[in-house]
DNA sequence: CGTTCATTTGAGAAACCTCAAGATTGGTGG
DNA sequence: CCACCAATCTTGAGGTTTCTCAAATGAACG
């Protein structure tokens, strides 16, 4: 048992979900009873906000796809997240007051939205509702962790292999089937989150299909068939060869 | 005003600090008087927590300097986040029970631990306590994408260059000087880091005294003086030459 | 059915890594 | 206090990965 359920046991029932997908489900649920929540649908490309903009509410994808943008000053932009159906969105905005990220649709979803006051608010009432916030946030930290990981020490076609393993794991803890995914994204965007060119990343699909790890679809590029998820693990592995990658073997 | 000042208005003062070392020293003194609170001496090396390790406490670093790492099964392993004094450390314990990275001491200093259970429900009684927590969870995550950016968008030149900015400028919050610097991290934890080489690092920072925006000092290749913070923002931008880099332009 | 955007693929260039050698530093024990 | 040792750092040369530039193909949309 961890330290949440433990703090929060006393005035509240434990989350119970067993799986992510049910995790999921209970949390829109206890927001839904607990908050006023604006709902709105969004299309691709549709901003959900924007950087530097006055920060007040928080929001969750209750289905559709966002991707998360963090621009610098001088016109780099970096994707520097993708969401899926349950991620939070605008953990970026508490700590001063605006956002620090467009974010943006890249399919057609529904978007709820609810002040983070009124959360505050209601977590009073329900503790568990302070619970799921914090496990949300504390997932994102380990996401973007786990991001820099493998920008940092994985070459081009492992980045592309586990981003497709990564695509992949979002939808099976959403109880979707993975055997097949619809990519979102052109191959630039993809390139932009994972740090290559778009020639880098065509290349480095056209070599996971060579090697069977992936299929494409008959028509349409954006359809990726994954036969078995293990073998992205396998073809990352092998791209390593057992060696340390760049600035890996730091004693 | 922001949400969080607003939200906390009605029970608790608001955080009056004006700069980050008062917002520290503020948050500091309030945690120590809300909590009992477990101070611990650490030196270079030490471990304040490994990963898989169960959570049960957060940390704050009252002194001294931290690297955090995280480690991926086959045994990769990728600095991740550099924290100073007033830094919280183990968000990433929260969400599923255990952390997630090392975290390693490279300096003699002193952390601060307290249970995230009694932090909880010390909230209760000050709500102001709730928002220093979410607004150094929401910082974590803005630091983290901007590490992102950079690691997507600069050149390793550049990347060297904005790490030493970036450090300069932890510094100057906490109210010391940047105009010299002592690096507590070797050429080869900075291009884990970074994403690169040791000796790309080491080629950076020669070209970097080479342009006169750092000097080494005369003794040991660890300190460094930053005559002008602004020749790093320049130089930076130089390394672009205006032009967007790898994989920018999404649109 | 043409126009536009996305994708693939190739060839050459650039950035970065690997390997190697030598120089410097910091610590340790005599 | 000095000499030595181990670790760190610098620099060079050559190789590999990735990027850039370019052209052709494929798909989507009115």
């Amino acid at each position: 048992m961890n330290a949440m359920t433990s703090a929060t046991a006393s005035s509240t029932a434990p989350l119970s979900a067993a799986s992510t997908s049910e995790r999921i489900a209970e949390c829109m649920g206890l927001l839904r009873s607990a908050l006023p929540i604006q709902r709105r649908v969004v299309h691709a490309g549709d901003t959900l906000y924007q950087a530097g903009e006055a920060f007040s509410h928080l929001h969750i994808l209750n289905s559709g796809f966002v991707k998360v943008v963090n621009l610098a000053a001088d016109g780099r932009e970096q994707v520097v997240g993708l969401h899926f159906r349950g991620d939070w969105l605008g953990f970026d905005g508490i700590a001063d007051g605006h956002y620090g990220c467009d974010a943006i649709a890249m399919d057609t979803g529904e978007v709820w939205s609810f002040s983070y006051d009124a959360l505050l608010r209601a977590c009073v009432a329900k503790p568990v509702l302070l619970t799921l916030l914090h496990e949300a946030m504390s997932r994102e930290i380990g996401r973007d962790r786990d991001s820099m990981l493998a920008l940092c020490t994985l070459p081009a076609d492992a980045r592309v292999a586990d981003f497709l393993r990564n695509w992949a794991q979002a939808l099976s803890e959403r109880g979707l089937r993975t055997d097949q995914i619809t990519l979102r994204m052109t191959r630039a965007e993809i390139g932009n989150y994972l740090g290559m060119t778009l020639e880098t990343v065509s290349r480095a699909l056209s070599r996971l299909a060579r090697g069977d790890v992936i299929r494409f679809a008959e028509k349409g590029r954006r359809e990726i068939q994954i036969p078995k998820v293990e073998a992205l693990s396998a073809f990352i592995q092998g791209c390593m060869g057992g060696v340390a990658p760049a600035g890996a073997a730091v004693h």
